[in-house]
DNA sequence: TATGAATATGAAAACGATTTCATTCGTTTC
DNA sequence: GAAACGAATGAAATCGTTTTCATATTCATA
């Protein structure tokens, strides 16, 4: 593997002006440039990265902390951030928490080791106060996921408005009696969602009904089993607000096969705007989230802060989010494939 | 940020001693070694990843190639990868071709750079004489993707048996207009299906039929797009195999918005057993492919390539497929949901 | 009691880049 | 014609580890 030692003895000249043309820096005369340039594509030369990352105290790679990246949601994230970063030259690293709190501390050590330049949490399986420590390592971006207590810029979307308009659509279908169902206790785009929900209960003066909420859904299988718990109920609910399309398409699903109609016996509205909202049959009603626009933000944003050095700033940059109206809640004129 | 001389100096020992203590040396007493983990704790000492990297030669650190991660094959093949790769200490570069030959080359300079330890490419955009020159810098594996000339150890599936008993259960099912759908023709794994596709017919002494072929279908839309191309046919297919559970999906959805019902008017095969099969109405049948299996042979197969250093060895490992019967092809009795 | 292991430690040389600081030329400028 | 400046180059320090030697001590063995 030849180095810009290498280099150097083949050219007759020093390291330094070697490194000078790799970098492209001033004072090198056009004849030498040529020379080493000449010298290195002769000996197959490319700088070694770990012994740049050392001397220039910067890896160039990003870490992304997702739960699981085969939830869709988390692809679409993945996607877009990873495209996002090779556009600014950073590589990036996958790290799935797999929601556990130890798998999440664990990954932050890359922070801590200079393994990576920053540090991007799509997911949060830790009180803040215990993230926080890392900050004095490097910058921590939240995107998607938030903490109000957290110093760190963060990129998120209005999950609040999206319980509501979801929420509010079924409101104005007529119905009265609207299951609850959503992933994850501890976070906060869970509870946002619950907020905006009951926000659009109350403004049709309805209150919560706990026995309609079921907070542990985040699979197909887990919709299959939820639509199970709500037909048990005494007073069935008539609608049904899902955290994901997954969700959404499970209870679909097994309700159909359990011969009950959607949306005349049960509207469904699901969140992520996936792909399968326009396979299942009936299409899916759904609130469509603009994550490129977001992961692209995320990346731009810790990328700044790497330059900037400046960690524990506070700065929020929010983006909407869209009803799509699907068959899943409204009459039938678009089921056009029941016949 | 401490550095192994600072816990030299607060010890009053030499940077010898600490490092022996941090990667668990012998002939450490262990007198020295209480008093100077005890001052890394005090410090918040912990080792710097590039110096570390720098000098063992080493980054822990693999690239996965995939085309594009939304898709849910190459999800769940980056789900296992990331997962095996951990349990190996490793960390996982996720490198998304989009079908580019440009991309392609160039994420592979990240072995060139001994940014990564090895590559896994689960997708190939390139000629093999191409990529080949990068085995003089570290480990290159076949995930999935394979190519016969290259020299290189190889993990996958039996692409030709899928195929083939794909199509044998449409032949089974008295078909015999069968459409052919893939995407890909750089691909040898579609390249493969087709032969076992091929094979399947020649059992039944039926050819080939070329306006039956459509090789550029990867995502939904070109699903719903080839339906109507088939549907345009003088000679309409009473049966189609697809290359992916997307396609297929596409595909059913649109027939079924257009009038035609699955599968009594067109019978469709899908491939790679995603969750979408079960949720469509009617169910997808498909083919189930080991990923999870495949993943960790893989990683497994480069973790030992370091080690060994040895690099341009033909291995190949491979893997079984298995058919999963369901509703898109046989008849109703399946079909619980049609009420 | 000398001898050779085994144990415990440290000084200094790697690993391969970049940067600081000199140094040497020309060329202006007054 | 001396002073000042800009362009071009290199020696050596630096980034933070690990490893190779060398050395010193202890301990068992002949």
């Amino acid at each position: 593997m030849a180095t810009i030692e290498d280099v150097a003895k083949l050219t007759g000249l020093s390291r330094t002006t070697i490194s000078r043309v790799i970098n492209n820096h001033p004072y090198v005369s056009e004849e030498k440039r040529k020379l080493v340039l000449e010298a290195m594509e002769k000996l197959g030369y490319v700088p070694n990265s770990s012994a740049r990352s050392l001397r220039n105290q910067k890896t160039s790679i990003l870490a992304l902390f997702i739960p699981r990246i085969t939830n869709p949601f988390f692809s679409e994230l993945v996607e877009a951030t990873e495209m996002a970063a090779a556009e600014h030259g950073y590589q990036l690293i996958i790290c799935q928490t797999r929601y556990s709190p130890e798998k999440e501390l664990n990954y932050m050590n890359l922070l801590k080791t200079k393994q990576v330049d920053g540090v991007i949490l799509a997911s949060i399986q830790n009180e803040w106060k215990k993230l926080k420590p890392f900050l004095q390592y490097g910058p921590i971006v939240l995107c998607n996921e938030f903490d109000d207590c957290a110093n760190v810029p963060t990129v998120r979307l209005d999950q609040v408005y999206g319980g509501y308009i979801a929420t509010k659509h079924l409101l104005e279908q007529g119905h009265t009696k609207i299951a609850y169902c959503s992933g994850g206790y501890r976070s906060n785009v869970a509870k946002s969602r619950e907020i905006g929900f009951k926000k659009a209960l109350a403004e049709y003066k309805l209150t919560f009904d706990e026995r309609y909420a079921f907070r542990d859904a985040f699979h197909i299988a887990d919709g299959k089993r939820v639509f199970h718990q709500m037909m048990a109920l005494s007073e069935r609910p008539t609608a049904v607000f899902t955290g994901s399309d997954e969700v959404a398409a499970g209870i679909i699903s097994e309700a159909l096969r359990c011969g009950y109609r959607i949306p005349e016996h049960l509207a469904v509205v699901g969140f992520d705007n996936q792909a399968i909202t326009e396979l299942t049959n009936p299409t899916i009603t759904t609130v469509h989230q603009p994550v490129k626009q977001m992961a692209q933000k995320a990346v731009d944003i810790i990328v700044e802060k790497i330059q900037t050095k400046r960690y524990d700033v506070q700065e929020i940059y929010e983006f909407p989010l869209q009803l799509i109206v699907r068959a899943s809640t409204v009459g039938s004129e678009l089921h056009e494939s029941e016949a």
